[in-house]
DNA sequence: GTGAAAGCGCTAACAC
DNA sequence: GTGTTAGCGCTTTCAC
């Protein structure tokens, strides 16, 4: 038996309107000089008959749904997953639910998603985009749903963006290890498409142009996000007549990839070549050996994409700053001094 | 310029009625032998001005809201980030979304947001239950939510469950050390609360009562899903007159924790001492050395939950069984043979 | 102090 | 072939 309790049946059973029963279930009861009577009835049997109230209703009535959809390319990466974790926090704590939708590194079906989130009028969306086509971000700029980007972003799109400093993040990695001698550093990179990287291979280029280093593009490799990519990437540069003597791994998940090449390679870390990964993991500190690596605050993105989004949900006009999160680099000991 | 666009603004717009529109834009033109000129000015007046339809309105009619609440302990780890991509995909594919939640292995978290769940009128829940209290499980089976617990569950509460059969798992872990002549095995485990603790742990007990072992109740430490209690068990055991020859981990997170320890106090693996641990990760392959793990087809889990879940919301007496998915063996180089 | 009713956007039953 | 309208559950304005 359903007994579906909702504003009518409580009046109907108390013999009231639905409107008291409204006022007093959102405490204003005394604003409207509502009899004590009255009201321990309604709480009474509200409480009693389990009654909750009917969010979707409530939103269609004040056009919104107190929800925010979280756009990311793969919930399964780690760097992801927690930045999840953070935002899902700080959006519960505004009372907020957030609707997750995982693109797989997908750009049809991130399109797919993101037409799902405006019709069901998720009230801001939080999106790291798969790639640098825009039209279907545009596509919520027009329904006037605030949008905010996160980690990955389009560069002249408008939309502000948290995400880390890439370009300092790939200036500092390569920088430890040229300091300590080293100059065929290979790149294993995800993606051009995607600003981060990007930004982080810009990073790389300024350390060496500033060592007085001549990029090699033939130790530059890498397309995906992906293990597979990462392993690919590096074999190809340990079977160059003169390979690097130390590898830059762009991603947590490039880093796997790289680690499965080497170890297959028989190759020692750092003995017989030297390797930072960007982004670090509570497991790196136990691989053999640790590995030194770029941290990423993404609690930090998290939050601050929260604050923002409730800003713009707020007023869709507020000024805000992108930001450049600072990275910071874990010394550990996969990086061989060969000076 | 707000242009929000809907049936009435272009039921007015076109000079037709909101039902005609509403016809056309669900594909009943023929059924309704709507004239092909008005279905032809509607489509292009539809998509010209980028109408979306309001999903909340629809679900407000049909009492639906096309979506499946996800509740989970932890979206950091990866075992359940991997089974939320999965019910994730699986969800969206049969045009369902995720709403997730994060209880961050806490109770009253978890009991406050199935309350806004429900306020939701999410169409089902699929959670893995923090601990064994049930009565905010009983608000959803009242409210006639279908209910599908993963990975943890609640024994004797006659919801449909799809965990791993941690039973076997915890059996073939432990079986596998005696087989390598280990008698003295620590038990690194999460809060007794947990079902699947409980289970792993039994597994664990029967393998030694089959090879004669009398199990020592000092070798049986930690008490929850944590690096932080996976570390502190394991120095416990450690310091024991007699420590351990092997440790038995029940969660990738805890191994974690044990390798902390384990590198803290020296002890070399698997020379030292020999480590398994529940649940296979990608990168338990790169560390030192290679660990011998349980491996959990999260995948499986959270394909079954889904299919499950459908049915019952075709049918909420939909009759299901509840399953135990096989776990497996990965053999690695992290156990000694002692004999 | 409380009731009545409009309206949020949509679908479907009922008109004609 | 197309229009009208009730109703999903809620809040709030307007009555009295």
């Amino acid at each position: 038996m359903v007994k579906k309790t909702n504003l009518k049946t409580i009046a109907r059973d108390l013999g009231l309107s639905v409107g008291t029963v409204s006022r007093v279930l959102n405490g204003k009861a005394k604003e409207y000089r509502i009899s004590d009577q009255t009201v321990d009835l309604v709480l009474k049997y509200a409480s009693e008959s389990g009654y909750t109230p009917n969010l979707i209703a409530k939103g269609l009535r004040d056009s919104k749904t107190y929800t925010i959809g979280l756009v990311i390319p793969d919930i399964a990466n780690p760097f992801f997953s927690i930045m999840a974790k953070n935002i899902e926090k700080a959006a519960s704590i505004a009372n907020y639910s957030i609707i997750l939708v995982d693109a797989e590194e997908n750009i049809e079906r991130e399109k797919h998603q993101i037409k799902n989130m405006i019709s069901r009028k998720v009230d801001g969306i939080i999106a790291a985009p798969v790639g640098t086509t825009f039209e279907h971000f545009n596509e919520i700029l027009q329904a006037e749903i605030p949008l905010i980007f996160v980690d990955r972003y389009i560069k002249d799109s408008s939309v502000t963006y948290i995400a880390s400093d890439n370009f300092m993040g790939g200036y500092n990695a390569t920088n430890h290890l040229i300091s300590k001698g080293h100059s065929k550093i290979g790149l294993i990179k995800g993606s051009e498409i995607i600003e981060p990287v990007k930004e982080r291979r810009q990073g790389y280029l300024k350390a060496l142009e500033e060592a007085g280093i001549k990029p090699d593009r033939s130790l530059i490799e890498g397309k995906a996000f992906s293990i597979e990519s990462g392993y690919e990437s590096t074999v190809k540069l340990l079977k160059l007549p003169e390979p690097p003597t130390a590898l830059f791994a762009m991603s947590n998940v490039i880093g796997l990839g790289v680690l499965k090449a080497l170890k297959e390679y028989k190759y020692a870390v750092p003995e017989d070549i030297s390797l930072i990964i960007f982004d670090d993991q509570p497991y790196v500190s136990y691989l053999n050996p640790p590995i030194t690596t770029i941290k990423q605050n993404s609690k930090k993105i998290g939050e601050i994409a929260i604050e923002y989004i409730l800003q713009l949900m707020n007023d869709l006009h507020t000024p805000l700053t992108s930001r450049l999160i600072p990275t910071e680099i874990i010394f550990r000991d996969s990086v061989l001094d060969i000076k």
